[in-house]
DNA sequence: AGTCTATATGCAGAATTCTGCATACGCTCA
DNA sequence: TGAGCGTATGCAGAATTCTGCATATAGACT
């Protein structure tokens, strides 16, 4: 009972909602800089509400290069499982639309199914990125 | 999103999720002062518990003479029916099978189908109390 | 009328959470 | 090695929530 309540409090924020909504939309995972793209909102606050769900065990990142990708944990909690169904099943939600549209013109920005550039101000491709959805060292 | 959020937040909290298992264990109503016996939690929690519950429309509470029997609302919107749900589902909890056998028992000391004892230092039976689930008033 | 009883709530201080900034960390590339 | 980038986090002040007490309110009895 106490870690229900707890778990719903990890899920009871709306840009946590927002976040996971995105993460669902995109199973193999997405970049922060993608979700701070898609959300409108500022970079340390997106990190915050993903350590919050990765403390709860409802997200799990992995670092690739300087990117670290989040996704939804495969194995969620029963609870957290209806929670997210039942959420994503009504989908009137103008911010939510907003939010996946923005994700996904990020993600066609993808080079090679990875995140190439960052935020705004230096916003500039690269060429050639070594390593693409592969650990970095070899 | 922004609802699902502040309802999500209704529910986050252990007292509250302890009051709705009980609440959906008599869905005839229980009065405050059979929750609190149960609940093994100070009169003025439950009170202040049971008012954020009200106020996200998630139990309704109606007043007969002194009483006041709450009940889980009967139309919840589908994400709290989801949690209350898949909660409900895993009772392994010793804190819930507590609390609902205390519940049990002080169901049990109902007259007529109604409370008619108060608390702890005074508990006393009455004999005779006019009203019994109709209004007090002839 | 006055008293008693069940429930609700105002209030102040404690505790927790939120917010924005600045910066730290780890990695990449020159 | 040093600069640059994406990401994470320490910190302080603001804002919100929690806690317990005391009391208010409304109804029911004498």
């Amino acid at each position: 009972m106490k870690q229900s309540a707890q778990l719903l409090r990890a899920l009871a924020d709306e840009d946590r909602l927002r976040i996971l909504d995105l993460l669902l939309q995109e199973p193999d995972g997405a970049c922060v800089c993608e979700l701070v793209d898609a959300l409108r909102t500022p970079q340390y606050q997106v990190s915050r509400q993903l350590a919050v769900l990765r403390d709860a065990s409802l997200v799990a990142g992995e670092k690739r290069g300087n990117w670290v990708y989040y996704r939804v944990s495969s194995a969620l909690p029963p609870l957290a499982a209806a929670v997210l169904k039942a959420l994503t099943a009504n989908i009137e939600d103008e911010t939510v639309r907003e939010d996946r549209e923005r994700l996904q013109r990020r993600i066609n920005l993808r080079e090679e199914g990875a995140c190439t550039i960052g935020y705004e101000p230096k916003r500039r491709f690269r060429e050639r990125i070594p390593m693409v959805w592969g650990k970095t060292r070899a």
